[in-house]
DNA sequence: TATAGTAGTTACCCATAGGTAAGTAGTTAC
DNA sequence: GTAACTACTTACCTATGGGTAACTACTATA
């Protein structure tokens, strides 16, 4: 295997890593979300729509787990939670802003959207 | 709805479309392996290891449509067949520079590796 | 007492993403 | 004539991602 070859394994590899913590529907919006602030649980359902409070609720306890999220409780009256972004996931601001101008790009260029 | 909501609300949007287009655990993948160069079936295949010829069809026809690659046959004996990104194609290498490097981040801190 | 707001959970179902294994078709080389 | 190379296709199965609807638990307010 030629150098060429090994450089392509190991991003292969790396894509992976990171297309498994960021796959699905939900993800990626819920980390976008959150980059415009901190968010209660009934806040961010009313940013994504059409999520149900399962696949809300599911996604992120994945995020808490692969620490790209915190989730922190208020004992207030009633109850709130406020979800956040640890370190690792503004460290992700990068990649949502290049997926973002994509997306911009393909919406023009395909959809013919804007 | 406020200006930041509004920002907040298109931002979604466009993550769905781009989402919509890499969803999946193949087409990542797929398209960086192209950005090695234009690549045979049988190439991507011998990079992708445990990508079965199925979902390399599927997703490289997926591909296709999304006019991301194109699918060139040569009339040499046995038949070839390469595919190449398109302009569009390219256009991703930026994101996906980005999410090797958020993924290069992820493993070092929460996967330990490397 | 009932309604509404907080933040979920639980049960059930279905569509589809993806895996496995075998088959197709044409040509070349042994 | 059979194996091996090219590039797939087809049939079948299963796991899971995701949807829907109803329910939980607590408190405040009307």
């Amino acid at each position: 295997m030629n150098q060429k070859d090994q450089v392509c394994q190991q991003k292969l590899m790396v894509s992976r890593d990171a297309l498994e913590v960021i796959q699905g529907k939900w993800r990626l919006p819920i980390v976008l979300a959150l980059t415009f602030g901190d968010k209660r649980f009934g806040e961010i359902q009313r940013d994504i729509v059409d999520i149900s409070p399962k696949m809300l609720s599911q996604e992120l306890k994945a995020l808490e787990e692969n620490k790209i999220i915190t989730r922190t409780l208020y004992d207030s009256m009633p109850v709130t939670v406020e979800y956040s972004l640890t370190p690792l996931g503004r460290s992700m601001k990068k990649m949502l802003d290049e997926l973002l101008n994509w997306g911009y790009h393909f919406r023009k260029e395909i959809l013919g959207k804007q």
